[in-house]
This record gives C-alpha cells, structure tokens and sequence, in this order.
DNA sequence: TTAGGATATGGAGACATTCTCCACTTTGCA
DNA sequence: TGCAAAGTGGAGAATGTCTCCATATCCTAA
C-alpha cells in the first residue's frame, strides 16, 4: 500500500495486530488488555509494544481509516453544502465514529494528535471547514479547533453508554453548532 | 454534625481517608493510587475500599462540601437574577469545582451520581434552575439535565490541563450556554 | 466496672496489567 | 551463501486493585 519502511515479516505481524485490535475493541471497549491483544494477534507483548509504545498509537492506527473516510466525506461533500452545513456534517461524523468503541471517546483529544494520516486529515479538514464558516461570517471568530475537538470528545463520552447513540450525537451537536453560531 | 452510623474510630478513620485524599488528589490528580492514598491516611488498604467501593465514592466524599457550597450559592443568588443568568452562573461554577483536580472532569457523570448531599444538591438545584430558564422561554426545551452535566464535564476536561482555566471556562460555557438559548 | 457481641482494622497476598530486556531467530542484501 | 541488521517472544519486574480473615477496638447492658 504505502512505504511502510517494515521488513516484511514485521510489517505482516503490524497487521495482525491491527487486526486483533479492531476486533478486540469492538468485542470489548478500548480498554482490553494489550497483552490480550498481543495473544490473539499471536506476537509476543514485545512486538506490540516497539510497534504502537501507547494505547493511543494502537487507536490511532485502528481508527486510522475510519478518519481518512471521514475527512474525504467531508471533501467531497463541501462544494455542495453551505459553509456552515459542511462543518455541522463534518462534527456530527467525527462524534459518531468516536462512538464506534466504547472508552474511545476520552481519548479522542490525545489520540487525534497521533500523526497517522487518519488523524492528520480530520485536523486539516476540520480545522479547513472552520476557517471557511468564519470567513463566511457563520461562526463566532473565536472558536479554536480544539474547543470543538473538545467537545465532541465530551459529547461522544456521554454518548456512549446509550444503546441507539445517533439522535442523542444530533441533539447535542446541535446544541454545540448553536452556540458557535454569529447571532 | 451529622448521624453517620458509623462505630467512633470509624469515622475518625473516614475523617483522615477524605484529608489524605483531598491532598493526593490536589498535588497528583484524581488517579493516583488508591493504596496510596490509604497509606497517607495511616489505614490499611480494606479500610478505604470497606468505607469507599470504588474511586468515584471517594471523589463524590471529597467533593461533598465543594458541590454543596456551589448549590447553596446559586439559591441565594437566585432571587436577584434572571432565570438565564442564574443558569449561567451556575454552569460556569460548576465547571470551576469540577477542574480542582487533574481527571476528575472525565467522570463527573458517574460521580455526581452518587447520593452524596453535595451530589443531590447539585441535582436538585441544575434541575431546578434548567426548568425555570425553560419556563421563562431563554431555553430550548430540549435540554436534559444530563446534558447539562455533559456540557460541564465537556468544558472542565478541555481546560484541565490550562495553567489559568478561569478565563477559558468563561468563554467555553459562554459558547455552551449560547448554544442552549431560545434564537 | 466489665464481659462479650458487634464493629472495625491492617496488610499480606491473589490477581491483573503494563512494559522492558535480551538471547535468539529471520530477513534480505552484497 | 554468509552475515549484519532487523525483528521476535515471553519471562519477569513494577505497579495497581481489591479481598480476606485473624486480630484489635468499641460500646452497651447488666
């Protein structure tokens, strides 16, 4: 796929993991035990630790394409929408797909700095669509990308013990879009 | 001051558990180990978890009197302001107890419910508060109380690790609160 | 005052998790 | 094909949670 730098043996057991992982924290939450998921990937703890040293590396690789869906979503989707549209889709997409496993959500702030091109592209978009939405006088001037961030961190936490999330993640993206909007 | 029902060197115990945890907890955040917090009390770790279960009984226990001051504030402020600004004002002090120490902010949900007086005290009067606002028509009436308490842990858990959270607390519930408004 | 039931205690240790270290294996280039 | 570089597994040290129960302490009723 892309220049991973792996020999190919590490780069097969980097997949493996990331395998484990996924299913590991759907089945579970984000907080199973890494040594668990270093067995069920069938690579000793060691080789999970020198690949992602932290919790966070390992979901910010797991969550990697969900973001990059995310983000491009969101571009593609831009020429059509109001400036303001854009950025309340874009908000309610990203709470959503921190709701995909339980105790992801109060990570999402550390997680998102991770640098995996996933994490990268919501940054740059969100941080795109905000700017444009204040350039179009939509929203407050005063809002930084990582209040939002913030926010739908806060948001997709209280989210996440409700069995049907969506409605209660539009309600309160509605409340958070609200509050950032020029009166 | 209060029936406690517990045997005299209990409570003398119980006393010296809170003291030693309100000062780990100041210096260190909320995570710190708990047999920690027993050893500085000078009480065996099965005397901590017999009187606190778990680590947020013993945040609610720690703070008890903060939430009660918070609650009691805003009913003698009441009369004096508007049913918006009373709300506002509460939300903003709320968010300032719930920043005292590093991690608490991230469970404020579980906390606040754990029938401490300070906990119902803080219930009772949000509640009070959100329906008054409602009913005087500054407020959406799609709010819930827990999404009040979102909002709040929300607003303390991007400003925790701020050297100065005051000004940032300000202008997150300022925006929080807009959101809230009747347009 | 004191006996004795009720209450409360400490801290060793079972258990879980994180994370490191290094003797050994595997890879892939020259 | 040989060998340096890269990678591996898993034992075990370090830390934290939480339980259990022999022992100690309280407090009441006689």
């Amino acid at each position: 796929m892309f220049e991973s730098g792996l020999r190919a043996d590490a780069e097969r057991n980097r997949q493996r993991i990331l395998v484990a992982a996924e299913e590991l924290f759907l089945e579970r939450g984000a907080n199973v035990s890494l040594d668990e998921v270093a067995k069920r990937a069938k690579v000793g703890a060691g080789t999970l630790y020198r690949r992602f040293p932290t919790r966070e590396a390992l979901l910010a690789a797991t969550s990697n394409e969900r973001f990059t869906s995310v983000a491009e979503a969101s571009l593609a989707r831009d020429a059509d929408d109001k400036p303001g549209d854009a950025l309340r889709q874009f908000l309610e997409e990203l709470a959503l797909n921190t709701s995909v496993y339980q105790s992801l959500a109060a990570s999402l702030g550390t997680v998102i700095q991770h640098g995996t091109p996933g994490c990268n592209a919501i940054t740059e978009e969100g941080q795109r669509l905000l700017q444009r939405a204040k350039e179009a006088g939509v929203i407050r001037g005063d809002m930084s990308f990582d209040d939002i961030v913030c926010v739908v961190s806060a948001i997709a936490i209280a989210v996440e013990k409700d069995s049907e999330p969506v409605p209660r993640v539009a309600h309160l993206v509605d409340l958070l879009f609200n509050g950032m909007r020029v009166r």
